[in-house]
RNA sequence: GUGGAUGUAGCUCAGCUGGUUAGAGCACUCGGUUGUGGUCCGAGAGGUCGCGGGUUCGAGCCCCGUUAUCCACCCCA
């Protein structure tokens, strides 16, 4: 139909007024909670060095960079917006004020092949709190997804959490499929996060893989596999080492969640790590619970992640929230709004002349905060009225010779139909 | 990357086994006379039928290629 250079991008959307006025809506929730919880917001550049972005632990997400070359530096759109948020902790660490509560809406880049409820672009809502070592943190991250969720209709439970520790799983393995190689960790969770789309055969391939990153005996890829099954906490604990740190820190945290009342929606799972390498400890993503969709949300604690960009060891913990999940999920639930367009005020000059009177009670109802439409074309009244209904204007002022001539305006109530002379803006009678 | 489906007006789509000037609904424009809308009625505008080849007397329809979108799988957040 249109030529190629022509089209949006694959992968990319182009927002008109409609679309807009969703993405907003979805926006100013995600800012009002965030205001709610008492975070601020922040922002990047939208391209980094790419360095920042390249980890060396297999992960997709570095493999997915739109990268480019430009004046001998090598840069790249940002894939997500935690490394950005830790070089602006890192630039400031000494006169920041910890714990921070930042949180960002930003637009991400990958570059990966499209399905439903995946682009190659798509905005985030970020939350991240630094500087809290105890899961007080991760328990108000939680309960600031629910408390969006909430918002947007789906708080009944259409949406659950699934939890878990990385720090449980290291824990275990340390002590023994690891104990040599404690490096293979990070790699290893990477594997790991696959075992949902790719199957338990295809993560013990990949982790007994004499090639890859982790090198496990295939008899130890199933043992740390069958770890992974656990979906009830107490045999977790169970099977946990005495003491376990990490199984104390999961029940703290979901006795904090049972006091924000989300608990109900909150489960444990083992085999949640997430597929990024620096998360060190609870880890958590949101899913709806038809399970036909993919994540909604995710994060996770990653402690050490200022470490190696070279900073002092800060703990820290966040989540990111896509837009475009929670939109196919709140169509698939009917709960998308009708966003229409809404405006306070249309005003008609009659003719050219009563041009003036019209721009000063503009002026006026403008700086009153009004949003205010001026018919800027001459068109028949009839055509006035259907152009303010599809405007979703509430006041329709007419400016004709008589009603100038006499210091006024006729204001028409649109929804009720009536109708009165109001005063024009007093400089007006000079003219 | 593999398979399938789709691509006809601005939008959603119809178009029988190939046959004359390609249709509908919505949207749009104008009108139903002078300054009163959302309804109704009438009229109008708008399409090289994704693109390029081929078969045929004749192609929106058949064949090949290509491109875009969607779905599934593969792959992966």
């Amino acid at each position: 139909m249109t030529s190629k250079d022509l089209q949006a991008v694959r992968g990319t959307r182009d927002f008109y007024p409609d679309d807009m006025r969703l993405r907003s809506w979805l926006f100013a929730h995600f800012r009002e909670v965030a205001r709610c919880f008492a975070f601020e917001e922040v922002d990047a550049p939208i391209v980094e060095h790419e360095e920042l972005f390249t980890r060396k632990a297999g992960e997709e997400i570095v493999d997915q960079l739109y990268h480019f070359e430009l004046h001998e530096r090598r840069l790249a759109l940002r894939p997500e917006m935690t490394p950005s948020i830790a070089r602006m902790v890192l630039a400031r660490h000494k006169q920041l004020k910890y714990p921070l509560r930042w949180f960002a809406v930003t637009q991400n880049w990958r570059y990966e092949r499209m399905t439903r409820g995946r682009k190659r672009e798509h905005f985030q809502w970020n939350m991240d709190i630094w500087g809290e070592e105890s899961v007080n943190a991760e328990a108000e991250l939680i309960a600031a997804i629910f408390s969006l969720l909430q918002r947007v209709g789906l708080g009944d439970g259409q949406v659950k959490i699934r939890v878990n520790s990385r720090a449980l799983l290291e824990e275990t393995l340390l002590e023994g499929v690891l104990k040599q190689r404690p490096d293979a960790f990070a790699p290893l969770c990477v594997i790991i996060d696959k075992l949902d789309k790719i199957g338990k055969e295809a993560v013990i391939d990949q982790l007994s893989d004499p090639n890859g990153d982790v090198g496990l005996s295939q008899a130890e890829a199933e043992e740390t596999v069958s770890l992974l099954e656990i979906k009830d906490f107490e045999e977790a604990a169970a099977r946990a080492p005495q003491d376990s740190a990490a199984i104390a820190q999961l029940r703290q945290l979901f006795d904090l969640l049972q006091g924000y009342g989300v608990m109900e929606h909150v489960v444990f799972d083992a085999s949640i790590v997430r597929g990024l390498a620096y998360y060190t400890g609870i880890v958590f993503e949101g899913f709806d619970a038809r399970g036909s969709l993919r994540a909604i949300c995710g994060g996770g604690r990653y402690n050490r992640l200022l470490e190696t960009l070279g900073g002092p060891a800060t703990p820290a913990v966040g989540f990111g929230f896509g837009d475009v999940v929670i939109a196919e999920l709140l169509q698939d639930e009917g709960l998308l709004p009708d966003c229409v367009r809404c405006i306070d005020a249309m005003i008609f000059p009659f003719e050219e002349e009563q041009r003036p009177a019209a721009a000063r009670l503009a002026t006026q109802l403008r700086a009153q905060g009004k949003s205010v439409e001026l018919v800027m074309a001459k068109k028949k009244l009839r055509r006035v009225f259907s152009d303010a209904e599809t405007s979703g204007a509430q006041e329709l002022y007419l400016l004709g010779s008589d009603e100038v001539g006499r210091g006024v305006a006729r204001l028409r109530n649109l929804q009720s139909g009536e109708e009165c002379d109001v005063p024009l803006p007093d400089s007006l009678s000079l003219d």
